[in-house]
RNA sequence: GCUGAUGUAGCUCAGGGGUAGAGCACUCCCUUGGUAAGGGAGAGGUCGUGGGUUCAAUUCCCACCAUCAGCUCCA
């Protein structure tokens, strides 16, 4: 006698065991149409999910949140049966639910091509449009492997094989389909009406690199058409901000075959790098640091006693000259140790904050390069404070003031925090890393900062912070990091003189606020779509002369402009105002200044803002203090 | 690094075994126009690089390089 609470908190009483379903259609007949999974006592289950004792229930539809992920899930499911229907020997793996959609791999003796994709989609459509019922049964595992090894898809008998013999498995058939899952899904496959494959894409098996490729699609699910449209044009605006569409269009940068994750930047893009640059220069001093330089190439037996050489010397950048070998520095902190290195340091030196805007250089793998954002040659907002153990907590949460006064400089309000602990493979005793850990979290939390642990993603030498912001895309970038690391000064023979008079190492932390100066402007370039902040943007301000009578008074106007510090210039072309506007316009300078006969005799200047807003008539010294208003 | 796709004018792209095309940008001329494209003329390419097939290759084949998507990696 099933008592079934539902989430409004009413019961029903049933005399018999039933199924989810059942349940659906005693409320109503529109809900059993529209019931594509239930959730029993918290847990999701398919329609056909027999009720034999007394549950919470929800009925789940296309207007829950699982209601969207049963759906995806079933996609891929229906994906996979198009597939084996077109292709018989192509073999099945993995196909789970992502964001936005799903994926499914497949081994094949080929990879699918678009037009394998288009026939493979309609072939969905077509199954969708059948209706036909998913249904769920059980088999032990070693009668699955046995199934499943039986219709020649080992790569499912190898996942199975690795669950304990012990444990029933189910399966789900659809039409001629089987397979392995989880669950649940929908119960048939008309309830799939809104899918898109999206591409084709290569993936390891099992996601070591080790392994086969194998070939991987990617669909998209929805439960309304309207939804998925939204997500097309989601995509679409995604990719008008592209960093390299708008870098190219803004003439900010370009790249180039021959050098390849390097950047060449042009003057408008250096413009935001020294912008970027200097009001981080301003910071770093406000905080205590000190900025130093040191060299690009070192010597093969410094990076030897580092520990780079070991580990890393594939990704580093080497060259050799009279019998001795370099290497190109891939990080600045031996460098910095070097500094440190030099004199005799006392206790009363420390913290000792020591910032650079390093230059390094990571041979990274080809397939991994991408615009400005992933790159072989990079910059650094990059510091290293040398300090004791007891200071460390401190230098912690100063960090933290400054990093939250960068963020929100640069218009980020929501920050992330993540602490990684101690890793498996780790040096040092369990106390000191106890002390780390709780240093890190004791600073984050005097600073108010929600976080999450990473257990076992710290580095080998000791844990670290990360700082992941949030754009206007709501997408993340991992960008400030703090990491504390005992063991590089160990290896260079950092030292300083204590109280004691005796000889200690001084811990050492990395700390970056931006990260890679190329990939924070990559960010920035799709956060703001291009169009910068007065205090970023390349060029500012633009005058331009509506005849040629105006000409030297718009000379003049810029003249005045650039000497109180600002970036612009007259755009004195023979062209028609609009066709000026336009162009200044898609270059998204913040503010056009007009001046034509009637401005020329008044003194003034007609302000048009970036929106398209006409500003009226000012007076030079009413816009130097607007401009200035949105300085930092 | 792996899988696939792509590489043609400054940019965006079309084309195709027989000396290469468009729009925008650029140069010159006309136009001096008040808030997102005025008109005309002109110039501009070793079709990513190197091999091969062919009477003939930018086009077909192979290798390499780079870019793009994804996977792997990211001290």
């Amino acid at each position: 006698m099933p008592v079934v609470t539902l989430p409004d908190g009413s019961q029903r009483q049933f005399d018999a065991p039933l199924r989810v379903h059942d349940v659906a259609a005693s409320i109503g007949a529109g809900l059993a149409r529209a019931a594509l999974a239930g959730k029993v006592d918290g847990q999701l289950v398919d329609t056909s999910y027999l009720i034999d004792r007394d549950v919470q229930l929800a009925i789940i539809t296309d207007r829950d949140a699982e209601g969207l992920e049963v759906i995806r899930h079933s996609t891929a499911h229906l994906l996979a049966y198009a597939v084996k229907t077109l292709f018989p020997d192509a073999q099945v793996t993995i196909g789970p639910v992502i964001d936005d959609g799903f994926y499914y791999d497949f081994s094949y003796k080929r990879p699918f091509t678009p037009e394998d994709l288009a026939l493979i989609e309609k072939k969905m459509v077509e199954l969708a449009k059948q209706d036909l019922p998913v249904e769920r049964y059980e088999l032990s595992r070693d009668e699955a492997v046995a199934y499943f090894k039986g219709i020649g898809e080992a790569y499912k008998a190898e996942i199975i094989e690795s669950i304990p013999a012990d444990q029933v498995l189910s399966l789900y058939r659809e039409g001629e389909f089987t397979d392995l899952c989880r669950g649940p899904h929908v119960p048939s496959t008309g309830k799939l009406k809104v899918f898109k494959l999206m591409k084709v894409a290569g993936a390891y098996w099992r996601g070591d690199s080790k392994n086969e490729m194998l070939t991987r699609v990617y669909g998209t699910a929805w439960t309304k058409k309207e939804d998925l449209e939204a997500y097309l044009h989601r995509l679409e605006e995604a990719e008008k901000r592209d960093h390299r569409k708008i870098g190219k269009a803004l003439d900010l940068f370009h790249l180039q075959d021959e050098a390849p994750g390097m950047v060449f930047w042009h003057p408008k893009g250096w413009a935001v790098w020294q912008a970027i640059e200097q009001y981080m220069r301003r910071k770093l001093d406000q905080h205590g640091y000190q900025e130093i330089r040191t060299p690009m190439v070192m010597d093969r037996t410094l990076w030897e006693k580092s520990g780079h050489w070991g580990n890393y010397r594939d990704n580093m950048f080497t060259t050799e000259s009279e019998k001795r070998d370099y290497a190109v520095k891939p990080m600045n902190c031996p460098g910095h140790i070097q500094v440190f290195n030099q004199g005799l340091r006392s206790y009363r030196d420390l913290p000792l904050r020591y910032a650079e805007f390093g230059s390094c250089h990571r041979n990274e793998p080809s397939g991994s390069l991408h615009g400005i954002m992933r790159v072989r040659g990079f910059v650094q907002d990059d510091a290293h404070i040398f300090c004791t153990e007891e200071q460390v907590q401190q230098e912690a949460a100063a960090f933290i003031d400054l990093l939250k006064e960068v963020y929100a400089d640069f218009g980020f309000d929501e920050i992330l925090v993540k602490l990684s602990t101690r890793p498996e493979k780790r040096i040092g005793t369990e106390e000191a890393w106890d002390r780390a850990e709780a240093a890190l979290a004791a600073a984050l939390d005097s600073k108010g900062l929600a976080f999450e642990y990473l257990p076992g993603e710290g580095a080998f030498y000791g844990p670290k912070i990360e700082f992941t912001l949030k754009d206007c895309l709501g997408r993340l970038w991992q960008c400030g990091t703090l990491q504390i690391d005992p063991n590089l000064p160990e290896r260079l023979g950092a030292e300083y003189v204590g109280e004691d008079n005796a000889k200690h190492r001084p811990i050492m932390l990395h700390r970056a606020v931006l990260g890679s100066l190329e990939r924070f402007i990559g960010i920035l370039i799709e956060n703001f779509a291009g169009a910068f902040p007065l205090w970023l943007a390349p060029t500012q301000f633009v005058v331009m002369n509506i005849s040629e009578s105006q000409r030297e008074y718009a000379e003049s106007v810029a003249k005045t402009l650039r000497a109180k510090g600002f970036r612009g210039e007259a755009d004195l072309r023979n062209e028609k105002i609009t066709y000026k506007i336009r162009e200044h316009s898609l270059q998204r300078l913040p503010y056009q200044l007009i001046v034509g006969d009637k401005e020329k005799e008044a003194g003034l200047v007609a302000v048009r803002s970036r929106s398209g807003e006409d500003l009226g008539q000012v007076t030079l010294e009413a816009l130097i203090e607007r401009f200035n208003g949105e300085l930092l």
